[in-house]
DNA sequence: GAATCGATGGTCT
DNA sequence: GACCATCGATTCT
């Protein structure tokens, strides 16, 4: 199975957006695999998307958004979630993928542990809930996706069809009517493990 | 089920 | 000092 290359990563968000459902995110953990079919993502893209971190321009923060793509950009939210980006586009032009969902495929045990244990809860349906799951802090922003050592990357998955697919305006996103409407969410139609 | 709320800390004005 | 690209528990209908 071959890795996603940064080509896959250097394109219209929204295009990059659609063709990760389906991917695999890998996680290497002290030589375990952890990993999951990508079954929801959120396309952000550029400073005028008034629900971008770009939005202000360049800060410390969300200085990964400008750098080249198939990077990560991995943040802390509401002081103890962190959310787990992948960069697109060219150098320069601050755009990235939020993944907010997986559906679990190997390493499942492993991750339980790492989501405290119970058996009760969502292992991987939510941008935070999966960065518990496979181990993912803000040690990875930045950090190269398309590297051959990494330690988080990506892999080519079984296509999706278009019929598969579902939009709808991004979760959590307010105040902004064009930011708030905008279906710039993607998703797999009919997949239990798509987050609410 | 749906609505509401507290936790908790980095980032930016 | 306000604001979060959230989650899990609690409190309703």
């Amino acid at each position: 199975m071959g890795r996603l290359t940064r080509q896959f990563f250097a394109r219209d968000t929204l295009v990059v957006a659609r063709h990760l459902l389906g991917q695999r995110l890998v996680r290497m953990l002290d030589g375990d695999r952890l990993s999951g079919r990508i079954v929801e993502v959120e396309a952000y893209v550029g400073e005028d998307d008034q629900a971008s971190h770009a939005r202000p321009g360049r800060t410390e923060r969300n200085a990964p958004m400008y750098g080249p793509p198939g990077h990560a950009y991995v943040y802390l939210i509401y002081g103890m979630h962190h959310c787990l980006n992948t960069v697109t586009e060219r150098e320069g032009f601050p755009a990235a993928v939020l993944i907010r969902a997986l559906q679990p495929v190997e390493g499942i045990e492993r991750m339980r542990e790492l989501r405290s244990g119970r058996a009760d809860l969502p292992l991987t349906s939510g941008p935070a809930r999966l960065c518990q799951a496979l181990a993912i802090d803000r040690a990875f922003d930045g950090a190269d996706l398309c590297a051959p050592d990494a330690l988080l990357f990506l892999e080519e998955g079984v296509p999706v069809a278009d019929e598969a697919v579902a939009q709808s305006p991004r979760i959590g996103v307010r105040g902004d009517e064009r930011a708030m409407t905008a279906a710039w969410r993607f998703y797999l139609r009919d997949n239990r493990h798509v987050s609410r």
